[in-house]
DNA sequence: TACTATT
């Protein structure tokens, strides 16, 4: 039925209305198939915009890549379509040796003759410095089992070579980023546990504490009205904001003496609670006669002082100090207070997209932020249902760009009021409503 | 660096 050395494709930029029926004429011309899967999610069963593509003969898979990848665009895409050898087909691993301790003067054609005992070769490249001068390695091709050593390894040394030949699997890709990530990472110390926490970003993982504490405040607290869960969000934003380099006052998140600009510096009394490790105050049980709402002022962020005789209620001054606060930063507050909903629980992520409108597109995050930064970092806005940020498949690494839903676009619009644009460290995040499919219709 | 896929 399908010749033993027939390709598995990987075909993408599938628009998601097109099922195996719809797509098979467009492949049949290239001859015949053997097998055409559209890739649905295991549990929704929802369309995942790419297939796996068997032909029953190899010589049609190699025509329709070459005749297909990247050479046309599907109705409602933005990107061409993607032809290729699926990832499962194994190319370039397992079936590339490292071959060390050469000759300095030895040729392809030497290591050709050294390896053909041992099966065909499909390429042979000696690697050579700038100078021409071989560097005493190449990447060629011959069978050996993983796990075995290659006969040839250890078995001679070359003329000139400092030791005896090595015959090794090469590094995948994977192992190669790797490799270089961790040198890198030397240089910059950025895997020592410290530095995460300290590092260049310390200032803006303080400020994601903050807003973790924040919400704590505004989930747990019973008594808790939704203006506290504004205020808690509007709390946080001054805290981020004083991390991002607009605002002069230092962040200290233990000292509670911290205030944004243009409000009140009248002496802020300390906190009672008790700083935890993480700078932020636990919340203090609400049988300690505490009101409700001061959780919110323990994350070191006091805009008023509570006590102050004139004004009573401290959501009030909360509310009045981020309308003030909004006043001296209008493009960035404005819309948020008329967009807020009560904060609802997080929604596990099962779907994907909300409606149109709702999707937000977000770059420039922190290599660091995972989903769950993102998550935390957009709850305050309204029901996040979904964030992810894209990685890397080779390495896992972010991106650093991702995907936040909500379910309605006010709260799409009120995030990127309040988000687009947000300094951390040297950068600005980029909020934007995601591009819709249909590239053609405005919205 | 730029818009979510590799059963």
């Amino acid at each position: 039925m399908k010749d033993h050395d027939a390709i598995k494709l990987f075909v993408g930029q599938i628009p998601r209305n097109l099922e195996e029926s719809d797509l098979k004429p467009l492949f049949e011309e290239f001859g015949r198939i053997y097998e055409l899967t559209v890739l649905k999610d295991r549990f929704t069963g929802m369309h995942k915009g790419c297939a796996f593509l068997t032909y029953c003969a190899r010589d049609s898979a190699l025509k329709a890549q070459s005749a297909l990848h990247e050479q046309k665009t599907l109705p409602g895409m933005n990107r061409p379509i993607q032809v290729k050898p699926a990832d499962s087909e194994g190319r370039g691993e397992d079936r590339k040796l490292f071959v060390g301790m050469l000759g300095k003067q030895q040729s392809e054609d030497d290591v050709r003759r050294l390896f053909e005992p041992f099966g065909q070769i499909e390429e042979c490249t000696i690697l050579r410095g700038p100078d021409g001068a071989s560097k005493g390695g190449f990447w060629g091709a011959g069978g050996a089992p993983h796990g075995c050593r290659h006969p040839l390894h250890g078995s001679q040394t070359m003329p000139g070579a400092s030791s005896s030949l090595v015959v090794k699997f090469a590094d995948t890709d994977k192992e190669r980023t790797l490799r270089r990530m961790h040198q890198m990472a030397g240089q910059l110390g950025i895997f020592n546990p410290m530095t995460i926490q300290f590092g260049a970003y310390g200032a803006y993982t303080q400020a994601i504490m903050q807003q973790q504490a924040a919400l704590m405040a505004a989930a747990q607290g019973t008594c808790l009205n939704p203006m506290a869960a504004i205020a808690a969000a509007q709390m946080q934003q001054m805290a981020a904001f004083n991390v991002s380099g607009l605002v002069a006052a230092p962040l200290t998140p233990s000292s509670g003496t911290s205030t944004p600009p243009g409000i009140s510096t009248a002496p802020v009394p300390s906190i009672a609670a008790p700083i935890g490790v993480n700078g932020f105050s636990p919340l203090p049980p609400q049988s300690n006669g505490q009101p409700a709402s001061e959780p919110i002022y323990t994350n070191g962020i006091h805009p008023y002082p509570a006590q102050s005789p004139t004004v009573a209620d401290p959501l009030q001054q909360a509310y009045a100090g981020m309308q003030h606060y909004a006043a001296a930063y209008p493009a960035a507050y404005a819309p948020i207070s008329q967009a807020f909903p009560q904060q609802a629980p997080i929604i596990p992520q099962q779907q994907r997209e909300g409606p149109e409108g709702c999707n937000l597109f977000i770059y420039h995050l922190p290599q660091e932020f995972g989903d769950a930064e993102l998550t935390q970092m957009f709850l305050p806005f309204g029901n996040v249902i979904s964030a992810k940020v894209f990685v890397d498949r080779a390495t896992n690494q972010s991106k650093c760009f991702g995907f936040v839903s909500f379910d309605n676009p006010t709260s799409a619009q009120a995030a990127i009021q309040a988000m687009n644009g947000f300094q951390i460290g040297m950068k600005r995040l980029k909020v934007q409503l995601k591009r819709p499919k249909d590239a053609n219709r405005p919205y």
